[in-house]
DNA sequence: ATCCTCCCCTAC
DNA sequence: TAAGGTAGGGGAGGAT
């Protein structure tokens, strides 16, 4: 297989110094300024705007009248393109320049998103487009060869075909010459508009007539809703095409466990679909469904085209929705069992007793066939599945057959008409979600009663460590467990033992149905020889395919390769996976189910767009789906990925109803530095990575959103909280200083130094040992410094009553708990009755809100949280901790603050941040590490505009420190570097600092144009440096090499990116000028941005 | 080396 | 008609 990725031509572009290349970014056009960035209005550049903005006018009145000049005979096929081309193509930049101005066209020599429609660029990497893309803040990034061919066709050519994305095989094909039929948004005020029309998919649109067949009044979906009479389910013979045929009754089944189904909690609402929580029968979803019986329209609607409740409704009924999200129910149900450091303990000495192992998994037979006819004991040996339809000519989907039904061939997965086919009596009963939960809970109640190590694989599979177990034989308790799950449920299940969980699942599948089987360590060999290899876990049919072609069929044949070979074919994992595998080797211990790793939501049925609003529509209700799953989850996350179904080329409507068909698989991902489960922040990040896939959405079969690098809710709160303290201990007790220089070394030892317990105290279990803790850091507080732990805050007389009162209310209740209340008391006596701020100060609302009590168990809270996340990372021995924490001291003294930062910037809560004064929050960010600094690049899941502070902007000459780590690097040029920077050798290095320098010199009295000439005359001679253009080159330049510095992929503003150098005026590092780029910034662009060009919605075509 | 993104594969 | 979701593991290849 070949890799569909391009490795080449990415170098190219990078090494040659004098070649004609440019990079995007150039951002000064005169329209750039938003409403939104008011803000910046008054700034010194504005002057210096209008300065660009007359330039580039002369410019392009310039490129207009050479265009008019040598135009004439040709027709003007690129009427209202306006390309931007970016690296080297062929075509070079200048014939394509030619092409342009002699057809009508516009050529760019500067990037401005109001003025370029098309973005040139051959291929590259895909990381370089990833980048380009992002930065093209939605523009179409287009290959040259669109230029070339359209006008060999002498006409303007879709450029949708010759899209530059990841695939280095897509090279345009001859056909796209002739397939208009794909057009693009952006494109439609020049190509598409009356094609659009022409698109037959108006039939799909109009609605549906109006009559109600029999089978859509008792729809089967109905049961799924929860009404609150009992639902009965008819199930139906293999001639009947309606629900309603035969009469065989379900009733009895609710009636009979009334009292256990009504045993839920309620749960707040809004739901997340039904994920969380609400295939149980509570109230609240009984309330929920006959709103909607109510309000929802009487036919059910079936795509995104007609329903607009789509998202919902279709989660409703998914089967594949509910066993994908079961286990988040099973994480809500049993939370204790899913803390992680529990079963852990075992894990270290248990490696090398593998052979004294048993393990037993237990799974329901015919999982969802058997609770549906658990009461009807006449059909369990008929063939029956579950299915959403019965048509025999339906192309749903078998969910579960009973072992009758699989002697016909009918398989889970499989077409209805297919099922019927194979087995015309099939019996086809509807779905009942609400059923599984019950039995999936039934069953999880039975599995703990009988054992401790429990790891639920899903609603109907666990996995159970009974080597432990003691005083029972594993065959009797096997039996025990079946016996008693039938006696509940009413279903089968079958169980394997085994020495591992490989050999136990396998002995499962030996055992069905309805029976057990266990594979003694002796057998496994001979069980395995002929054992067919697709029926080892982890091989699916892509790999059954691969080995089939090198002959390999069965685990003894597969032994016989040797892992080397194994691992170099398949990876390294799924080399030695297959070689253990083969032997009836596996070393996974069972253990709870882990913290999850991420979230999401997807729809791949249904998923029809007529037009852009539709499908934002959909874009923005799943986004609210995921938001709300977010929050039921109680996690936030920082990245997030949308994943697109984009029909392939030449795939019709595919042979399954509404399915996706044959489909390429899309998707891009952005990272944020603050997670979120804000629904308005997911859903503008949501349009820009949409935007960025530039899709006539009519190709669109399938949308879904992933969240990961998934963080606590809970732990953020109490991390935060207390980082913000600790901080603010450290940064209070240098107050005096004349900067926040959180060197710890600057400090007397074991005096100002704040506790630093997180690596010590990392395990929730030693809630204790926390607690004593901070019983120590109370007495501390009361005077009584020990110099065995050099843990206590700074004492109260080295408090600074200015930034106590800077301090929110929520952070100072905290402090006020550390000092055992008495910082009210000594910020009243500091501050004398001299004034009275009762309704301004944070201190002062606090003692109004609170009264100054003590909160003991926020306490314990707070000083137990923080380990947790570093116990993810890197679990220390639980050992070292108390001993540890002594020794340390002197450590901790050379670790310094940084000991004591959050390790991500996400556990910083940003509103915290931001009232938090501005040195402090400064401090804060500037001990990021350094991988978390990267993702400041991105910045889409920013808030709104950000003020800038007052006192950033103007800047005392004191404040004054040349950046001297501000080098991009001397000899990586930035797009095309200035004629004058080759011709008198100036460096980025030298012309950053340059520049920063002459801030220095000419304060705020600079706007940028003085600020420019007077740096080129620096580093120019005199006579050159006065040159006009060469100051617009120099601006141009400087913003280029600013932009790669700060890694940014969005254009600046004028005043944006005088922020920026406001900034690197003040501060002294890299990494000091980034976090303030970020803060200051950063999250004023995202706003506008995306709100101008989300979705690439509405690309004008002219300045 | 280690990270990241964009996939693909697998299981229920 | 029909409800082809969800999450983890892992590999390839690129950036650092
Ligand atoms: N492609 C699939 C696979 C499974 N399921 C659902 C229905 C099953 O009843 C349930 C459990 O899956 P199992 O793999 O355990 O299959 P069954 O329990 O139905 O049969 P078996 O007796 O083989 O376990 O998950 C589904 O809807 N679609
Ligand atoms: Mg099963
Ligand atoms: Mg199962």
């Amino acid at each position: 297989m070949s890799s569909k990725r391009s490795r080449s031509d990415s170098k190219s572009s990078k090494n040659s110094k004098g070649s004609k290349q440019k990079t995007l970014g150039m951002a000064w056009g005169a329209n750039s300024l938003s409403a939104s960035r008011s803000s910046f209005r008054s700034s010194p550049f504005s002057s210096f705007g209008s300065y660009m903005t007359e330039k580039n006018r002369k410019l392009r009145d310039q490129f207009d009248a050479e265009a008019t000049r040598s135009s004439g005979s040709c027709k003007p096929i690129f009427r209202g393109v306006s390309i931007f081309v970016d690296g080297l193509t062929i075509p070079s930049s200048q014939e394509l320049k030619g092409y342009m101005l002699n057809l009508g066209g516009r050529f760019e020599n500067y990037f401005s998103r109001h003025r370029v429609t098309h973005i040139i660029c051959s291929n590259l990497a895909d990381t370089k487009v990833r980048n380009l893309r992002t930065f093209s803040c939605g523009l179409p990034v287009v290959k040259p060869s669109w230029i070339s061919d359209s006008v060999a066709a002498n006409r303007l050519l879709s450029w949708v075909p010759y899209q530059l994305d990841q695939h280095a095989n897509n090279q345009p094909r001859l056909s796209a010459f002739f397939s208009q039929k794909s057009t693009q948004i952006s494109d439609d005020l020049m190509v598409a508009a009356s094609e659009e029309n022409l698109n037959p998919s108006l039939k799909g649109g109009t609605p549906r007539s109006g009559n109600l067949s029999p089978s859509q009044v008792r729809n089967p979906t109905d049961n799924q809703l929860g009404e609150s009479e009992p639902s009965i389910e008819e199930p139906s013979s293999s001639n009947s095409g309606r629900w309603s045929k035969t009469t065989i009754s379900e009733t009895s089944d609710s009636e009979i466990e009334d009292g256990n189904i009504i045993r839920k909690k309620l749960q707040a609402s809004p739901h997340p679909s039904a994920s969380i929580s609400s295939y149980s029968l509570g109230k609240q979803t009984v309330k929920r469904s006959s709103n909607l019986a109510l309000v929802g329209p009487p036919n059910q609607r079936h795509s995104t085209l007609e329903d607009s409740n789509f998202v919902e409704n279709y989660f409703k009924s998914s089967r594949l929705h509910f066993i994908g999200t079961w286990r988040n129910r099973y994480r809500k149900r049993f939370p204790s069992l899913c803390n992680e450091s529990r079963c852990r303990s075992s894990n270290l000495n248990d490696s090398d007793s593998s052979q004294k192992k048993k393990i037993i998994h237990v799974d329901m037979d015919c999982f969802f066939v058997s609770v549906v006819i658990r009461h009807h004991p006449e059909l369990h040996d008929k063939p029956v599945a579950v299915c959403h339809s019965d048509n025999p000519k339906g192309t749903a989907e078998i969910s579960s057959a009973n072992y009758p039904a699989r002697d016909y061939g009918v398989r889970a997965g499989i077409f209805v008409g297919d099922a019927k086919a194979l087995c015309p009596h099939l019996i086809i009963f509807p779905y009942n979600f609400q059923a599984y939960e019950e039995v999936a809970d039934q069953f999880y109640d039975i599995l703990h009663k009988h054992c401790n190590k429990v790891q639920a694989v899903s609603c109907d599979e666990a996995f159970l460590d009974i080597t432990d177990v003691e005083g029972v034989d594993a065959e009797n308790l096997a039996s025990t467990i079946r016996k008693e799950i039938l006696d509940t449920t009413g279903c089968t299940a079958s169980v394997g033992i085994a020495g591992n969980m490989l050999m136990a699942r396998l002995a499962t599948r030996a055992a069905k149905p309805d029976g057990q089987c266990y594979i003694a360590p002796e057998k496994v060999d001979e069980y395995l020889q002929e054992l067919p290899i697709k029926t080892l876990p982890g091989i699916g049919h892509v790999l059954e395919e691969k080995l089939r072609k090198r002959n390999i069929c069965t685990c003894g044949q597969l032994r016989l390769i040797s892992k080397d070979t194994l691992q170099r074919d398949f990876g390294t994992k799924t080399g030695e996976m297959l070689w253990n595998y083969s032997r009836g080797l596996d070393s996974r211990l069972v253990g709870v189910i882990q913290e999850s790793k991420s979230l999401g939501a997807e729809v791949n049925w249904g998923v029809r767009f007529k037009d852009l609003q539709d499908s934002h529509y959909f874009l923005s209700n799943l986004c609210k789906e995921v938001s709300l799953r977010l929050q039921g989850c109680g996690v936030h996350g920082r990245s997030f990925t949308l994943k697109i179904k984009k029909r392939k080329e030449g795939a019709g409507e595919p042979a399954k109803f509404m399915g996706c068909g044959d489909c390429e698989n899309l998707s891009h991902s952005i990272t944020v530095p603050i997670a979120t489960d804000d629904n308005v922040v997911i859903e503008r990040i949501s349009k820009q990575l949409f935007g960025s896939f530039n899709l006539d959405v009519k190709d669109i079969r399938g949308v879904g959103l992933q969240v990961s690098k998934l963080e606590n809710v809970d732990d953020l709160k109490q991390v935060r909280e207390r980082n913000a303290l600790r901080l603010w201990l450290t940064s209070a007790s240098t107050a005096g200083e004349e900067q926040y220089n959180n060197k710890v070394g600057n400090k007397g030892m074991g005096e100002a130094d704040v506790e630093v317990p997180s690596v010590n105290r990392n395990l929730g279990q030693f809630a204790d040992q926390a607690g004593s803790s901070v019983g120590r850091n109370n007495n501390l507080s009361g005077g009584e410094a020990s110099s065995s732990n050099a843990s206590a805050p700074p004492p109260l007389s080295h408090l600074d009553v200015g930034v106590l009162q800077s301090l929110p209310s929520e952070v100072f209740s905290e402090l006020n708990d550390i000092y055992g209340g008495k910082l009210v008391d000594f910020i009243a006596q500091r501050k004398g009755h001299s004034e009275n701020c009762i309704n301004s100060s944070p201190v002062a609302s606090h003692v109004r809100d609170d009264g100054g009590g003590l909160h003991a168990s926020d306490m314990s809270r707070l000083s137990s949280g923080l380990g947790e996340k570093n116990t993810g990372d890197e679990a220390q021995p639980v050992a070292v901790s108390e001993a540890g924490l002594c020794n340390q001291a002197l450590d901790r003294v050379d670790l310094g603050v940084t000991d004591l930062m959050p390790s991500s910037l996400s556990q910083i809560d940003a509103l915290v941040l931001h009232q938090l004064p501005e040195e402090l929050r400064f401090d804060i960010l500037q001990q990021l590490p350094a991988h978390r600094r990267q993702e400041l690049t991105s910045n889409a899941g920013l808030g709104s505009s950000t003020e800038i502070p007052q006192g950033l902007l103007d800047v005392k000459s004191t404040d004054i420190k040349l950046p001297i780590d501000v080098v991009v690097d001397s000899n990586l040029w930035v797009g095309t570097p200035p004629m004058w920077v080759e011709k008198f050798k100036v460096s980025n290095c030298l012309l950053l600092n340059t520049l920063a320098e002459t801030y220095y010199e000419l304060g705020s009295n600079g706007n940028l144009s003085s600020i420019m000439q007077r740096t080129l005359c620096k580093c120019l001679p005199p006579q050159d440096a006065s040159d006009d253009g060469w100051i617009d080159e120099a601006m141009f330049y400087i913003c280029e090499l600013l932009k790669q510095y700060i890694k940014l992929k969005i254009e600046l503003d004028l005043e944006e990116i005088y922020v920026c150098f406001c900034l690197l005026r003040r501060f002294t590092t890299k990494s000091e000028f980034l976090l303030q780029v970020y803060n200051n910034v950063f999250s004023h662009l995202q706003a506008s941005v995306v709100e101008t060009y989300g979705g690439n919605l509405h690309i004008p075509l002219h300045g």
